[in-house]
DNA sequence: CATGAATGAGGCTTCATTCAT
DNA sequence: AATGAATGAAGCCTCATTCAT
């Protein structure tokens, strides 16, 4: 009756897990978290209410799963840059254009995560975990700049990163019209030789 | 023939209005606008829901207000700065140091404008508002850039920009332990003589 | 100070009444007695709140005062038809007519008499009145019947009655196309002689 | 697959509107559709608020729903007798006692639809129908007039319906003590022969 | 007599979540 | 694993009424 393997049971969980995560980040992005009910998500993605309950244990978890799967992803992109066998300036400037390339390409999950910056109540849980990211990433950014042979790497790592994430900003609120990869070439040129 | 006058009236509108517009703001601003709701808006100022529907016809007229409010101030003290006489670079400078202190100043306000920026449901009537703002700091910036003599003065304004909204949403996301002042510095620095 | 003298200030004071007698009057019978506002009415009669619950002591006791002042005007009315020195069928038929009259003059009065009949929350205190003025109209109508010789009285003076409502209740569901003095001059040609 | 199959959830489905529809018309016929709160229908039914809100999108569409039952019930009765081989007089007889049975055995119902006719707020999608309903009986009378030898068939069917309705009002406001079923064979009498 | 700011109960509606099957 | 009917807390808003002046 049931000829179905473990593992074949484990492969549909992942896609119907996937399914609605795509399905909720879609509308998180689009509609705010507040503003996107459980009844739609699961519209969305094809799948009734109760299976969601099945796979996330509410819509807090839902969101933290979605967060979780980004910063993975993020994690292995930068991973294989810092791998490579390059200098510090050519690093820092694959890691900024990574950055913009995935904004780019996966703007939901971006504008999501910036959104969720600012909402007290959803990020008691999320953020530590992007605290440490951050931090993460301003150590990276200092250990290169210092490679680099900057007197100051601390606060250039700092300003370096702050001008990454404001550029990021202005693309996100006006995504048709801003000059990403222009404003990217521009200034990473002012950290050239 | 009227136990209280008109003037008298105004006055205790005005001052309703006031302490209203203050309890939304800060709630708004530290648990977001769908986090904040009505009756919480009431208790923290010390008066009725009902009060609140005399002044503001619902909960997104009350927070147009607020915005509205918000920026006729900012606009009110860059012209300050702009009608000195003084030069390029200090004026540009003055503008961004103003603006650090307003953010540190009203961090509840620069909190509620930059989480606005990312909820669609909201902004659709804010989001021309904020736009034809932004465009103007930006030509501001533009025109300032080119008195300086800088070549390529558009992208360098926006540049500014961007480094200047990015330092501000470190600033927010970690108002306690970030280095505002010593990051303005650092950053003018750049672009002094 | 005070030059007014006591018959002044009743002028005052029944002119006031009269105002809002009206507005509400009007307002109840376009908008329904719950879809009106108490604000809405002080501001039609160009009246403060507060003074309207100096003449009612509330929003039913203002209605209570207008049907009362609808009964008394069709009771004058009623009165100086049965006074004149005519034959039951002309008194049948005067009544009629003038009833007639009245719908089509006052169709706000007659709208919200009709509308009342079936709203058993507010009819608490008024139905017993009603069901008295209809009692009354009854046997006069049988007392008229028996005038004229017919056999069943009581039964025709029933019919009567009912044709006379129907024929006004499809008047005031229709107001601009129903013809109305035709079907009542056609109704009475059926008991003339 | 699935452990309720479909027809077991529409049978549920159509068993839980049911139950709210008729807890809603009677409360409306009761006390108005004012006068009905939304958790009181709930509560009569048996069933939370929430869940009337899965079968109906709001207060107005319940009562359209029930409106819009209530007259298909009317059209099939009235159909039947229609179809029978009888004659004019006796349609239009059957008609008018097959009428009066249902005010009597559907009296919320007929209560209800009466209110109805003079909330102008409520009636702004319903009137269109219920007019409509209202000129096709008209039509209808004046056929059967015809066919009966009647030189004024229209005043005739007019005159018929206003006081048919007339009956029912009357009827309808004091239901304990009115001689609904005397009146009608009093007034069909009339129209004998 | 007159005003309108202020109150608070109560109404409609949404939606995350549970549960029987 | 899967469904969707059912729940109930919580939110927004309206409005009759009161009251200080």
């Amino acid at each position: 009756m049931s000829p179905k393997s473990k593992e074949q049971f484990d492969q549909i969980r992942q896609a119907s897990r996937a399914v609605i995560m795509q399905a909720a980040l879609e509308l998180f992005a689009d509609k705010g978290f507040h503003g996107t009910s459980i009844a739609l998500i699961a519209k969305r993605a094809n799948v009734s209410k109760g299976l969601l309950y099945n796979y996330f244990s509410g819509k807090d978890e839902l969101l933290s799963a979605i967060v979780a799967e980004a910063l993975e992803g993020m994690e292995r992109d930068y991973a294989v840059i810092l791998q490579k066998d390059s200098s510090a300036y050519e690093k820092l400037r694959d890691i900024a254009l990574a950055s913009a390339r995935m904004v780019k390409t996966q703007l939901p999950y971006w504008k999501l995560l910036t959104t969720l910056a600012f909402k007290p109540d959803i990020m008691d849980k999320l953020k530590p975990i992007m605290v440490e990211k951050e931090l993460e990433f301003l150590r990276l950014g200092v250990a290169l700049f210092k490679e680099m042979g900057y007197e100051e790497a601390e606060q250039e790592a700092y300003l370096f990163g702050a001008t990454l994430d404001g550029i990021f900003l202005h693309y996100m609120n006006f995504p048709e019209g801003y000059p990403l990869d222009e404003m990217m070439a521009f200034f990473l040129s002012k950290y050239e030789r």
